[in-house]
Order: structure tokens, then C-alpha cells, then sequence
DNA sequence: AGTTTTTTTAAGCTGTTCTTAAGCAGTGGG
DNA sequence: CCCACTGCTTAAGAACAGCTTAAAAAAACT
């Protein structure tokens, strides 16, 4: 999950940038309006915590930017102060939801995966396909009934499969999304993880294998048929 | 990827061709409204980038013009300042999104690759032609029920043909919309890769081809009457 | 610090796909 | 009816994508 935080001061930037990571998301930063709306148009995030007062252009003008171009990435606007007419304008631009500072990392972090969880998983925190499951919450995969242990990556790679069912993904959407954006991957480092995963959740059990390789394309979480 | 310039001031013109062009794009440019509209429907682009202020006949016109020739290409218009009055004009005559100036190319070319994404991602994710459909999201091509593997050029190929339906293209429209444009393809490969897609398409199955050659011309899919 | 696990890169192998060339077949004009 | 042209088919080499293995580098534990 690739997340895109879009804040001048440096010291904030930072911790949210490390505890986000914490939490195993691929954080990039950005530390002025401009470079925030370039960034965030250029690529590809699943979500974007935007501060208000920035250089160069406010926080206002990049959501309301983001959003002209048709690009409808979640945004949280971080407000200065608990001013309602900031609140209201944010949400009239188009962000998705508000938090006023001073705030607390567990309580960014709430809206974060609230957010993040919006479209997809009314479902609650476990992702399935076929008899494999994984529980986001204990970080618990099982097919079969049987418990797999996985890395790190291993699992972050599987969750990203998984929210994206019969989705191929190309080598470069998952370096993007799995790794930190700083990291310069090999395309041949996911086949290697892919390899690892297959030898984890498909190649043990008799079910039919999940983790299928579209040639050209990339790979896909799904049934085949 | 080919992309239409209309605009009269010739330093950005110049400036957006080059830049384009570096980023792999064919770029034509035309300089005046009346130029652009007939380029626009003589020729066939992937995007159009109109400028409002023209000699001859202002952008709005010329967008109106174009829709009303039934062609749907995405239009990025140009606006003179962050006018608002332009802008909604601008949306009501069929433009897909707009850039107030001045912009950096950065800006730009992300609004622009983005337009290019979308119709993918917009115009539905099944494409169709009597009993044959193509998923893009999948990559998952069948016909009567039977699904078919295809490789990467035979996929591209026909995802263009099915974006196309009806419509004759030449081996030459066929190379520069799906092969990389640097790449030297002889008019021959088109057809192996025609006839690859025959093969996998038409032959097997009872019903109607649905790629018919169109002697001197190129080929078309679809049904034939 | 030492050990173990995890992550990343590198290299070789395999089967697939792409591209070209050459000859063949069909078509339409003269 | 034949010629010239366009498109079709086949085969072959080059290029490529993905898999595997192993080893190096980095991170996590003790």
C-alpha cells in the first residue's frame, strides 16, 4: 500500500513517514504543493495525507487539482487548527475526511486504514480466495485450515495479491506497491518472491494453484478456469 | 501513442512537441482552429491538446466540431488563466479535463498520461464483438465461452482491432498503434500476427471471422454483411 | 559478536514469442 | 488468360520473459 504524504515541516514529515512504515506501507514524501501535486499525479498511491499550509500552492489547490484530473486517490487533509470554514472547505474540494493537529500517531493511523478500507473490504479484515484467507488484523495466513508462516514480504505480497483478485499485476505495479519507493528492485526480485509464495500457498496443497503467471503481463490472485 | 497539438504560439508549441516527443509520444502540431479541426478528423489521435485563444476559430469550436463528428478522442484544453467560465465551458463542449495556464510540462504530462490511462480503466473492462470478448483487467480473452491464450503482440493487436470495430486500419495505422513507434516493422509482420490471431480467433470456431481483410486497404474486425 | 532468517542480486536454462525472408496463392486489371 | 500486386503461409534464428539455484548482503535475534 503506497501512501503519499504531502507536508512542509520536516519533522513531522518525518515521524509520520517512519511510523507509517512501521505499519508496512510504502511511503514517499513531498514538501510543498507543487512537487505534492506532481508526485501524487505521476504515480499511482492509495492514499494521500495532505497538510493545508504549504509552500507554493495550499493543500486546497492540490486536492481540488487532483481531483480535476480525474484521479480519485483518498485524501486526508491534516487542517492547522480545528477551524470549521478549513473543514469545510477541505471537504468541499474534495478530500475524504479531516484531521485537525496537534493529533496522535494512533489516531492518523485509525483514519489511514479507515480509509484504505473504504472501497474494498466492507467484508471486515480478512481477505479470501478459494480456501486461503488472510487475516489482516492477527497477520494469520492459513489454506486448508492449514497455518502458513510467511516473511514480511512475502506477506506483504500476498495481501496486495489478494486485494486484487483476478487483477493481473504487472512486475512494476508490485514493486511499486510492495516495496518503499526507494528501494531499486529487480523485476527478477518478484519472480523470486512469487517463487517463494507459490512454494508456500499453492505448491503444498493439491487445490488448484491461486498464483498464476499471464506471460507478458504479469501475475494473478484467482481460480483459474 | 499519438498526440495532436493545437496552438499558436509556437514557443510553447515547439516546447510541447519536443517534450512530448521525448517521452515517446508522435507528436503532430497544428496552428490555428480551423488547421487543428481538420487535422483532428482527418487523422487519427489518441489525444488532443487545445489551446481556447486560436486564430480562426477558438477551442471550444473546434472540440464541439470534433465531438460532433461522433470522434471521441480525449481532449485536454488549454485555458487562458484559471478562469472558471472557461473551464465549465470548456467540460459542457465535451473537453475530458482542462489545464489552466501557465503549467509545468510536468503537470502537463501527467494530466496527459492520465488521459491516456483512463479509457482503459473508464470505457468499461470487457471488450466485444459478437461472441468474442477481451477483459482488460484479466487480460482474459474467449470466445464462445472457450478461453484463449494469446500472447503480448497478439493481445495488443487485437484489443486495438476490438477499439476499432468496424473501422478499416492500414498495416501502416497498425504498426504505429501497437508496436513502440522506434520500432522498424515491416508491413509483413502485421500480417503473421494476423494470421496468428486467425488462427486462435476465427478458425477454431463455427461462427462468423471476424477479422476481414479489406484488399489495398488493411483489415477490419468485426461482423461481416 | 555470532547466528539465523530474510531480502536482493546474479547467472544460467528453458520454452515462448517476435521478426524476417522466401515462396506460394489469390485477385483484379488489362 | 496472363501479369503484377497484395496478402498468406511457413520456417528459422534472434530476442525475450520467466523459472530456478545459489550466493551475497542486510536485517533480526540471541
Amino acid at each position: 500500500m503506497r501512501i503519499l504524504v504531502v507536508e512542509d515541516e520536516h519533522k513531522i514529515a518525518q515521524a509520520l513517514k517512519e511510523g507509517l512504515e512501521q505499519e508496512s506501507f510504502a511511503v514517499d514524501v513531498a514538501y510543498d504543493g507543487e512537487e505534492g501535486l506532481n508526485t501524487a499525479l505521476g504515480d499511482d498511491y492509495d492514499l494521500i495525507i495532505l497538510d493545508v499550509m504549504l509552500p507554493k500552492m495550499n493543500g486546497f489547490d492540490v486536492c481540488d487539482q487532483v481531483r480535476a484530473a480525474s484521479n480519485h486517490t483518498p485524501i486526508l487533509m491534516l487542517t492547522a487548527k480545528n477551524q470549521n470554514r478549513d473543514i469545510v472547505q477541505g471537504l468541499n474540494t474534495g478530500a475524504d475526511d479531516y484531521l485537525a493537529k496537534p493529533f496522535s500517531f494512533e489516531v492518523l493511523l485509525a483514519r489511514v486504514k479507515a480509509l484504505l478500507r473504504r472501497p474494498q473490504a466492507k467484508l471486515g479484515e480478512v481477505l479470501q480466495a478459494a480456501d486461503l484467507s488472510l487475516d489482516t488484523r492477527s497477520k494469520e495466513v492459513s489454506r486448508a485450515g492449514k497455518t502458513i508462516a510467511l516473511s514480511t514480504k512475502e506477506y506483504a505480497l500476498l495481501e496486495y495479491l489478494l486485494r486484487n483478485q483476478n487483477k493481473v499485476l504487472s512486475k512494476n505495479n508490485i514493486i511499486t506497491h510492495v516495496w518503499n519507493f526507494d528501494a531499486d528492485i529487480l523485476p527478477n526480485t518478484v519472480e523470486v518472491f512469487i517463487a517463494y509464495l507459490r512454494a508456500k500457498i499453492d505448491k503444498p496443497f493439491d487445490s488448484p494453484e491461486l498464483i498464476q503467471t499471464v506471460r507478458g503481463f504479469g501475475y494473478k490472485l484467482g481460480v483459474a478456469q
